[in-house]
RNA sequence: CGGGGUGUAGCGCAGUCUGGUUAGCGCACUUGAUUUGGGAUCAAGGGGUCGUGAGUUCGAAUCCCACCACCCCGACCA
């Protein structure tokens, strides 16, 4: 390709809203242009760096043994209301009418449209286990989309489903994505790890998430500093302490805190640590009576683990300010367990303590040196529903919990029976009786995980690709290529050169300074540059630059040919 | 949905408080000249319903009202 028939629009600054580096660096090179909020156009740049990173999704699919389909955006209400998800998906599910008021969505997932295919088509154990994926444009009117491609509302996905007649097919299949993720994931040369992950509103069992370790990452991850454990937040646990509660010595008492509402300015003001202190949260109950839920006031509830309590209203629902007053004749900030004659729900840590510090039903006032059976009932219900902390222990007991940040580019998950039963997916079995089919989904955010490698991999120049799904392997910077008969010839026998080699090279042939295609290519983050002017080719010699060391030396003309190529094809492997 | 903010040329911004000639600057773009191994210089030029609508006024980018879009924080969601 050469640049002056190619179309490069770089911008030396990024719009004001662009926040993240990602988003500024795919803005400024120009990949992709923002049509509305969380939608974009793929300008060509970008384009072939998508196109790369499908080619190897597609290999390491094909190689699990899974086929491509192509299935439509746009689905019809039924599938949606047979699933029971048209209500549960909420307000991200984009519905729209046809001309004859009927009701479809675009679709954010595929698992009812693929179950509907295999249906209607598969009848026999004899066809089972297969592996459907696709890669196709998604729409999830997300709340609030930003980052650019990060999170945006319609996005690029390879989605696959799988179908057994078993639990053991549906592991091993598991087993199979699962393998074909890390070899992908390793190609395109990101940083990731698989982290046990909770299955949100795809629902199922068994489930993990490939993360990308980047700061800016918005999910956390909490993993074991000496064993391979590793969950996202939502879900990780910690070892429990086999500590007991110590014996009060201690007399309740009542204190003014006239303005203090949280437990941080409680606990600053009767000078005591955060951990002595109680937060109560009160959410609404299975029978609309106020729950009180206990955690330690320098913890995070954690509201996926206490949504599985099924003495809550599903979905979790915070009581209104309203509820409170009329239930704890107070305002939200000094509410208590004294007194409480409803449900308690504490945390593992909040159980073993004593002396503590809470609301008192009262506004302005809290009590110290608390303690359960004495002072309050006893909690109804001990669980684990706060946050790990770093220096938790581990739970498989090896070692304490660390806590990073990912970007989520791959999830996959063992939906066994939760669409199959109510689309009454089956087969026939060896008996010719009807069974029901164990099912599994698998998503990779196509589009997403440019942003991701992009956070991975970027300097003050601009972004730094790795090879295998870099826009061009290789660009050739020519120093006034129209006005030197020489420097033109020889780019061009370079360029035949590199491209018979099926190298994916780029000649920049644009009559600009040389100083603006050097900063084009470093910002585009193109891996390997030869820069041909008349200074060094009067020696035969040409200058190859790489961008990930940032370093550049001098090479015979002769021989930049195969030692570029090289070059890119061990990076390439 | 709650809180905060921003809308002026493709991008980044000034001008708005205190209404008053032809709405300005940098980048980008066009033409010419001089330059040419790190985003050049000079000269000339093109490009604007000042987010939209309604109002106040002799006069509105500027003041008032309504609406829209976008961004940030939160709630929410994957």
């Amino acid at each position: 390709m050469k640049a002056s028939q190619f179309y490069i629009s770089t911008v030396k600054e990024a719009p004001r809203d662009a926040e993240l580096i990602s988003h500024k660096l795919m803005i400024r090179a120009g990949f992709i242009k923002r049509l509305a909020s969380g939608i974009y156009s793929w300008m060509p740049l970008g384009l072939k760096i998508l196109r790369k990173i499908e080619k190897i999704v597609r290999e390491e699919m094909n190689n699990a043994n899974a086929l491509e389909i192509l299935m439509p955006a746009i689905q019809p209400a039924e599938l949606w209301q047979e699933s029971e998800r048209w209500e549960f998906y909420g307000k991200e599910l984009l519905r729209i009418k046809d001309r004859h008021q009927r009701d479809f969505c675009f679709g954010p997932t595929h698992e009812e449209v693929t179950l509907d295919i295999i249906r209607k088509d598969i009848k026999s154990y004899k066809q089972l286990p297969i592996t459907l994926y696709q890669i196709q444009t998604k729409f999830r009117d997300e709340v609030r989309p930003r980052f650019g491609v990060m999170r945006a509302r319609e996005f690029i996905m390879k989605d696959a489903y799988s179908f057994h007649t078993n639990h053991e097919s549906l592991i091993e299949t598991y087993n199979k994505i699962y393998q074909a993720y890390s070899n992908i994931f390793t190609r395109l040369g990101l940083k990731f790890r698989a982290v046990a992950a909770d299955t949100g509103a795809i629902g199922g069992t068994g489930s993990h998430e490939f993360q990308v370790l980047t700061d800016s990452g918005e999910d956390i991850i909490a993993y074991s500093d000496s064993s391979n454990y590793a969950a996202n937040i939502e879900l990780a646990t910690y070892l429990k302490k086999n500590a007991t509660r110590t014996q009060s010595t201690k007399e309740k008492e009542k204190i003014a805190t006239p303005n203090q509402k949280t437990c941080f300015e409680v606990a600053k003001m009767v000078n005591a640590p955060l951990s002595n202190t109680v937060k109560s949260l009160v959410y609404d109950g299975v029978n609309n009576q106020p729950v009180l839920v206990l955690i330690r006031g320098d913890h995070e509830l954690n509201e996926i683990k206490i949504g599985k309590i099924a003495q809550l209203k599903q979905p979790l629902t915070f009581s209104t300010h309203s509820t409170i007053e009329q239930y704890f004749k107070c305002s939200p900030g000094f509410i208590g367990p004294v007194d409480f004659k409803g449900i308690i729900i504490a945390d593992n840590d909040v159980s073993i303590m004593s002396d503590f510090i809470c609301g008192a039903n009262i506004d302005g006032f809290h009590y110290i040196n608390v303690n359960f059976g004495r002072d309050c009932p006893e909690p109804t219900i001990i669980a684990d529903i706060r946050n790990v902390i770093e220096g938790d222990p581990s739970p498989d007991g090896n070692g304490t919990l660390k806590l990073c940040r990912g970007i989520e580019v791959g999830h996959v998950f063992q939906l066994r029976t939760k669409y199959s039963t109510p689309m009454n997916l089956t087969y026939l079995d060896q008996n010719g009786k009807s069974q029901l089919m164990e099912m599994g989904c698998y998503g990779i955010g196509v589009s997403r995980i440019i942003a991701a490698a992009i956070e991975q991999n970027n300097d003050e120049k601009g972004i730094i690709f790795p090879v295998n799904m870099a826009p061009f392997e290789l660009i050739i910077t020519s120093i006034n290529y129209s006005k030197s008969t020489l420097v033109k010839t020889k780019s061009d026998e370079l360029y035949i050169k590199l491209k018979n080699l099926n190298i994916d090279v780029l000649l920049d042939d644009r009559d600009e300074r040389i100083g603006s295609l050097l900063a084009d290519s470093e910002l585009l983050g193109i891996p390997f540059r030869i820069v041909i002017g008349e200074k060094f080719l009067a020696n035969n010699q040409v200058e190859f630059y790489n961008r990930k060391i940032s370093a550049s030396k001098l090479i015979n003309l002769n021989d930049i040919v195969n030692i570029a190529s090289e070059l890119i094809n061990l990076e390439k492997k």
